[in-house]
DNA sequence: CTGAAAGCGCTTACAG
DNA sequence: CTGAAAGCGCTTACAG
């Protein structure tokens, strides 16, 4: 609407309700299809509604109490650290999916840390603007996960391990995922396997990262872990420095795919071919793992998927229905970068 | 706050009103740090308000008009096209540094398509709940830039080429970028040169196609323009018809990394040599062109920084300040994957 | 410096 | 089926 000066004038319900003779109670329950108003008077006030291009007023019905059909992700995510970009745009693409389907909006947030997001947490939940949150890389006593704990809102924790009325979580079972990939590695042969691990600070890195040993002692193969942080320098150093050692692994697992390319180019610079003399395996598969020569054997996890899962897990929370935990499987595809270990060093 | 039956209840600046024993209107003063309450009141105010761990309601303070220190996002991302992901991520990311700086907060929305995204504006509008929006991927007649036109709400077009009172564009120099792409090429000795597309309904991609045939014709060089869609699939396809060529170019163009890369691997498949066989050139510039081997050879212009200028550039629109248009230069950073054209075919 | 009141746009009991 | 009123939490004139 425009005023007598030309300035744009905001359209309410009142507006509405004044053009079509009624109260804004009638409006409120014509556009919300309530019933409470003849089909007569409904028509008259939608079509008014749309003449004016009306739209709702999200803050006034979220300070009604009005659940605001929307799911809540604060994000820290400091900048260096690229590769969780990937990661992060396809798995809100999957949350997406999956809220979509179901009408509800996801609301992004970026924080600085981890402080902040918590603080973004208490406002949404002040607020009534979100019904439910997601939480991504959970630590050891996470201080965001005790909050929302106290608060008693919905949330589903993307790779934690709480679990209560209000609390899910979404575990990908890395210690098995990381068991199918040395498996993949024996099969071919494989006796000493390199680790290039992503921020250890992650429970499910730590996850992996045990999971690696026991394997490792279980099938008395030699195996080794250097920690990274997700950067493709440390994965070049890490890379060189396993290569360097007297026992050099013929294998490396790296847990995410720009490191996996890193190390990669490390093993071409150090004159080493992929795979005649190392298997390359990164845990994470993407659509460049599969156009890359040569190409990348991964774990077919993507986080598409993680995040579709996650975000029906919150929609069963919210609409208080039992959450659905399917165990999640994953096998590895094979592709150029892995190959039976050639004879004797 | 907990209820007698245990329940948790809303904190308001009632409640610390009540306990402070002033009323709601000086707590509203203390705690937004406007002048008109003593030191002692604002002291206590806001020592109970971290006490009872109060936090502001957003609804409430956005339906009463006041800015909210948001920009909105809203995005339409159809879920096949990769290649956009890396950019957006990005993109965000940038945009996030550059607005958390000036403490405003980013609002990401995900749309079906760009009638949801129009829907949405209005939204955020009606509801005063975003100080400005950005928008991604202009078309030409661009439907949401008309409407945002009509709402008189700060708006900044990334990539368009509208500018008002309440609207400013981001126009990176395609035209000249693709002409500095060019000219490393020539430079090198190349005298026939393939450009395998994005998706053409964007305008900086037409803008792109048109330099790039008029540097052809002035300089009197082979060119060939092939239709893609930022997926692998067209750019192998593309690729392998380039080669295909009785006049087959020593050099090919690609408007992304991930194409750059399907490229690559087309003409690994073929045989031809990256660079002595055929040179190729990635538009887009990332942490995994760097990490490959061959290094790729790309335009030095990231998402990153571009996400900044754009947000830069919506916050003078806010602020009232008149947007500054920095001319943005472009140079090609040469790696591994661009060589001299080696003789005659 | 402080208090009482109005109102942002909407929904929801409660009467008629 | 419709109308009048209260109230969500906050801010901002306006009085004292």
């Amino acid at each position: 609407m425009v005023d007598s000066r030309g300035r744009t004038q905001r359209v309410t319900i009142a507006d509405i309700a004044s053009r079509a003779g009624v109260t804004s109670s009638a409006v409120s329950l014509a556009v919300n299809g309530k019933p409470g108003v003849s089909d007569a008077t409904r028509d008259r006030v939608l079509q008014i509604a749309r003449e004016l291009a009306w739209r709702p007023n999200h803050a006034a019905r979220t300070l009604r109490g009005v659940s605001t059909h929307a799911v809540g992700l604060a994000l820290t995510r400091p900048e260096r650290v690229i590769e969780q970009e990937a990661f992060f745009a396809r798995f809100i693409t999957g949350a997406q999916a999956a809220l979509s389907r179901q009408h509800f909006s996801l609301q992004l947030q970026m924080a600085p840390d981890l402080a902040s997001e918590s603080t973004i947490h208490a406002e949404w939940v002040a607020a009534n603007s979100v019904d439910g949150i997601i939480v991504l890389d959970p630590r050891s006593h996470d201080p965001r996960v005790e909050q929302l704990e106290r608060l008693g809102h919905p949330a589903v924790i993307v790779g934690g391990e709480w679990n209560s009325a209000t609390i899910a979580s979404i575990r990908p079972d890395d210690a098995e995922f990381m068991r199918t990939i040395l498996r993949h590695l024996t099969s071919l042969g494989h006796r000493r396997i390199g680790y290039v691990t992503g921020e250890q600070s992650f429970l499910h890195i730590r996850t992996r990262i045990d999971a690696f040993n026991g394997f490792m002692v279980d099938a008395g193969v030699w195996g080794a872990v250097l920690a990274g942080n997700f950067t493709p320098e440390r994965a070049v150093d890490a890379t060189d420095r396993l290569m360097a050692s007297p026992s050099r692994p013929t294998a490396v697992v790296y847990d995410s795919e720009l490191m996996a390319i890193a190390g990669m180019g490390a093993l071409s610079t150090a004159g080493l071919g992929v795979p005649s003399d190392v298997s390359v395996v990164s845990w994470e598969d993407s659509l460049v793992c599969q156009v890359l020569r040569p190409s990348l054997t991964t774990l077919d996890r993507d986080a598409v998927s993680l995040g579709k899962r996650s975000a029906a897990a919150l929609l069963s929370l919210i609409g208080g229905e039992p959450v659905d935990q399917p165990t999640t499987t994953a096998s590895v595809i094979h592709r150029d970068s892995t190959a039976a270990v050639s004879d004797a060093p």
